[in-house]
DNA sequence: TCAAAAGTGTTAGATTTACACCCATGA
DNA sequence: TCATGGGTGTAAATCTAACACTTTTGA
């Protein structure tokens, strides 16, 4: 105790970029501020770090505030500490990514914490440095998805091929080429083929497929 | 000011795993803990983190308070922030990484800081979550040497090849083969060959080798 | 003269990229 | 019947990995 006190103590909270894909785009959701400092602003949703969780609790906590979804797919984008990031008080955020199956998400929800999808491409200025925040986070969940399958988190559990493909597309921001893709998938023993058939895209009709992810159980040679 | 006393402040601290490149090995500096909670432990070098202070200038000051150097090459690990990481307070930490060349370090700076240094696959248990830290540390320091030209941080600003080669072999932990490492290192027009010779390791020389800044200037090329 | 580290090219295999047409179906 | 998205293979080019001997010189 002596020795802490020569210190001084700063608020913590959390920013999550809330990733989803919808309608053949990426997209994170956003918020008007309801409270100032910045009331008004375009904003990350976030929260503050109680004293009786850890930080890594405090995100999974505000994700679960806002989408009722537990056990997201999350990892910490770091800490932004600079003195005057918060225009009222000294609070240092430590930004979270989470990646959300939107279908999962009830639109309900969303509408009552006044947040919208917007497309990562066109996201507007934020509060103070959240788009920083945007910005590293989209970087890290782009070097994850090229290394690890985590894709999936994003599409319902069963999906088309062409739609797993436009997801990495709106991904990596370049076209993919079909035959290339389909050939590398193909050798993805944890994505299965199914027997069902979507049809709403397409009057032919595409295969659905599934993650599997046992099968996957760190399969050490992943690369898309 | 209404709106954050609801909330519960913590204390912010920095830890900072340093790496240098010494005797043909990838090693990072550590000591024994001179305060409670935790005094006698093996543990990183860290401070607090003031009011005054961005989060990454706390991290400056903390590196230059112990090696004396100023603009090391450093980037941010992380928040470490279990409710219980600290024995005696809540603190939550924020993890740096930095490269130095230990040449630059100064001999009794490092001793009167009490530090050692100690080979990175030889770390023993450390204070609380410092060997997470450490190991989160290096695997984004192996990351960041697979894709960008940072390793000359680690070495004099004149080198041989074959030093060059060990420290690529003491981060990756692995052999690399000499005659595909020049190849790849020859194709890189910012490591310049000096008309300096070294004689200190073989009795014919090698020839010495230098980090041209300007010449890499962001070439978007660059993969070892 | 010999030990020790420096230096140097080629080839086979693997991976990546580019590319175009037929299929099934509902409207 | 035709428009729409689904589905399929091959060949060239690039990149990666494996591999062994000669050179220089101080001791």
């Amino acid at each position: 105790m002596t020795y802490y006190n020569e210190h001084s103590k700063v608020w913590l909270s959390v920013d999550c970029i809330i990733f989803g894909f919808d309608e053949g785009k990426l997209k994170i959701l956003i918020g008007k501020r309801k409270m100032d400092p910045g009331r008004g602003e375009w904003s990350l949703y976030g929260g503050f770090v109680g004293s009786e969780e850890s930080v890594d609790e405090a995100a999974s906590r505000t994700l679960f505030e806002l989408t009722g979804l537990r056990n997201l797919f999350m990892r910490q984008v770091g800490a932004f500490g600079k003195v005057d990031r918060d225009p009222g008080e000294r609070v240092v955020s430590i930004a979270y990514y989470a990646l959300i199956n939107v279908n999962e998400y009830d639109e309900a929800l969303r509408q009552a914490h006044g947040q919208i999808w917007v497309d990562v491409n066109e996201i507007p200025q934020l509060y103070s440095d959240h788009n920083e925040m945007v910005k590293k986070a989209r970087k890290m969940m782009q070097q994850k998805l090229a290394h690890e399958p985590v894709g999936f988190r994003l599409l319902p559990s069963l999906f088309t091929l062409t739609q797993l493909q436009k997801l990495y597309e709106a991904v990596k921001g370049e076209l993919i080429d079909k035959r290339n893709f389909r050939k590398r998938i193909k050798e993805m023993d944890f994505i299965e083929k199914t027997e069902l058939i979507d049809k709403t895209s397409s009057k032919r009709g595409a295969s659905l497929y599934r993650f599997n992810k046992r099968m996957y159980n760190e399969d050490p040679n992943f690369k898309l």
